[in-house]
DNA sequence: AATCTTTACAACCGCAACTAA
DNA sequence: TTTAGTTGCGGTTGTAAAGAT
């Protein structure tokens, strides 16, 4: 059995949107604003499934769309949240306005993914490729969350355990954890902050001048108490990374 | 000019999460 | 508490365009 398919299969178009069919569901969402997609097709005459209508509003025809080129600012950050928050590319997308899941997650496997792998850094790990399993992981646990809700509440109250050697939970194939690391970078020449300076959560993703920056001074090294994203002293605010 | 290969990105699919009855 | 319907997310695919041969 299962369940039934979230639309009509046989009645609907699918492959490329025409003009005339992004022109309906833009004067459609116009008029009513976005609810409820199921029934949208059919208020909009359209014949497309509701998943679709979605998709093509939110990845393309929505207004506040950046669309062009990414900056290479934006390039950065990306590569900062992705090392922080793995492939959560909604999230990441919140960080980025005008950007969408959808166009982050391919300009991610497209573009960042190759330029990770010329700097020598894989990107699943953003560690240095070949460099074995570090031995001493920061873990942020979504394990303990039974749901989205929660998951953002030990997003909030950034839930983190350390770990010497990586716990395998019931499920040992099944590795649902976010590990971070402090950034890939040569050690020699540029040593981690320690214990000696608080950095915003802006700060700590290197936008410095942004208006979120709450430690004051942007370019600051000389607080106290500081490592990688803020983790220690519980200044990075996970509540700023909205949902869309 | 023709063909093949690579790149970029829009769109689809399956599933998990959420919600309301 | 359960269940069915809906929404949102992330992985993957399809294909047009660009570049190489």
């Amino acid at each position: 059995m299962g369940r039934s398919p979230c639309c009509e299969k046989a009645h609907t178009n699918k492959g490329a949107w025409t003009k005339e069919e992004d022109d309906r569901l833009i004067a459609y969402i116009r008029a009513h604003g976005e609810g409820c997609w199921r029934s949208l097709p059919k208020a909009a005459g359209l014949l497309r499934c509701g998943k679709s209508c979605r998709l093509r509003w939110i990845n393309y025809l929505r207004p506040d769309l950046k669309r062009g080129n990414f900056t290479e600012e934006e390039d950065e950050l990306i590569i900062k949240l992705h090392s922080l928050l793995g492939n959560k590319w909604s999230l990441i997308a919140g960080r980025l306005p005008g950007r969408t899941d959808n166009e982050i997650k391919n300009y991610w496997n497209t573009h960042i993914r190759r330029k990770l792998m010329n700097r020598g850094i894989d990107p699943a790990t953003h560690r240095p490729i070949n460099e074995p399993a570090a031995a001493d992981v920061t873990t942020i646990s979504f394990a303990t969350a039974a749901t989205k809700e929660e998951e953002e509440k030990v997003i909030s109250g950034f839930s983190i355990k350390e770990e010497k050697s990586p716990v395998r939970e019931c499920c040992p194939d099944l590795n649902l954890e976010l590990r971070i690391s402090p950034p890939y970078q040569n050690q020699s020449d540029q040593p981690l902050k320690t214990t000696s300076s608080i950095l915003c959560f802006s700060c700590s993703l290197g936008i410095q001048n942004s208006e979120e920056c709450s430690c004051g001074d942007g370019t600051s090294s000389s607080n106290t108490g500081y490592d990688f994203l803020g983790l220690k002293s519980g200044v990075l605010d996970y509540r700023s990374l909205e949902m869309k």
